[in-house]
DNA sequence: CAGTTGTTTCAGGTCATACTGAAATCATGC
DNA sequence: GCATGATTTCAGTATGACCTGAAACAACTG
């Protein structure tokens, strides 16, 4: 099913949003149009068609969203093609990835400990402060998020 | 003065962190650079000189990482040359900005409930719930981390 | 006021990457 | 096993970003 004006406008909006994060512009087209398709399952060639990309641009675009864990493959039995939707809980993963980031500058930040200024230090160890704060904060943030969520969709 | 291999290996460390996350090299070795440079204000000859780069290249950058709020120019009086150095609070101010990440995230979730799929409509408003979860949790855990940060450096 | 040094601007070269289109590959149904 | 259609791969193109180098500009000194 093609996308009418109000479906098209959005998957623009959310395209130029993660293009502004830098993503590219079909990875972020894709994922508009993955929330809110129906149904929530596309094969490569629907997607493909509706967006008006080439498949090998689907292709290749949709591999990054399932290695990132944002999309996953649904197989249907009987049929031939693969579906792909948006995996549940998928914004919710992205938040939780973060923590990872957060290690990766703590790291960063006692790296920098071999080569601690003089003046001013704090440019350093403050970043590994910061680090220290997230990761001990994140975790429980995370705990205090999905229990929220779930009583919202209860 | 110029870089030493410790140094030099940091400043590389820094930029290929922040190079993986989109970030231009130059930006990213400047920041790595005014991270550990001694004296922590630098002119912009003395920072083109040091890392090898075209006094071009580190007057865009600079102005980049001016307008984010990373750096800041320190006037010295009597002295023709305007130095930069790595703002206090640096680290502090990228984390308080992510709350209008998160603010810009909620409309994107606002603007998509007027093409709301039936089937799965919680691909949509899974995301509303987390952006207002973040909009409400941001705010005490920035207060929480001044706090926890002027703490240890008291 | 001229000279010197630091900064900004900008045209051009270089490089990386997104995307296409087509060929190859794969998976399934008959 | 063959036919069909979906998916993957890949060479080629194009678009855009980064960076340089040079010229214009600004700010201070003597």
């Amino acid at each position: 099913m093609p996308l009418d004006d109000a479906q098209h406008e959005y998957v623009d909006k959310v395209a130029t949003f993660f293009a502004m994060l830098g993503s590219a512009r079909a990875w972020a087209e894709i994922l508009g149009w993955l929330m809110i398709c129906e149904p929530a399952e596309q094969t490569q060639a629907q997607i493909a068609e509706d967006l008006g990309l080439s498949a090998g641009t689907v292709s290749t675009q949709l591999r990054s969203h399932v290695q990132l864990g944002m999309v996953e493959q649904v197989r249907v039995r009987g049929d031939r093609t693969q579906r792909y939707r948006l995996r549940p809980g998928a914004w919710y993963g992205v938040m939780a990835s973060e923590l990872e980031r957060i290690r990766a500058l703590g790291d960063l930040a006692r790296a920098g400990e071999t080569v601690l200024p003089r003046d001013r230090p704090e440019r350093v160890t403050e970043l590994g402060d910061l680090a220290d704060f997230f990761a001990r904060e994140w975790p429980p943030l995370m705990e205090r998020m999905t229990a929220e969520l779930e009583k919202g969709s209860a």
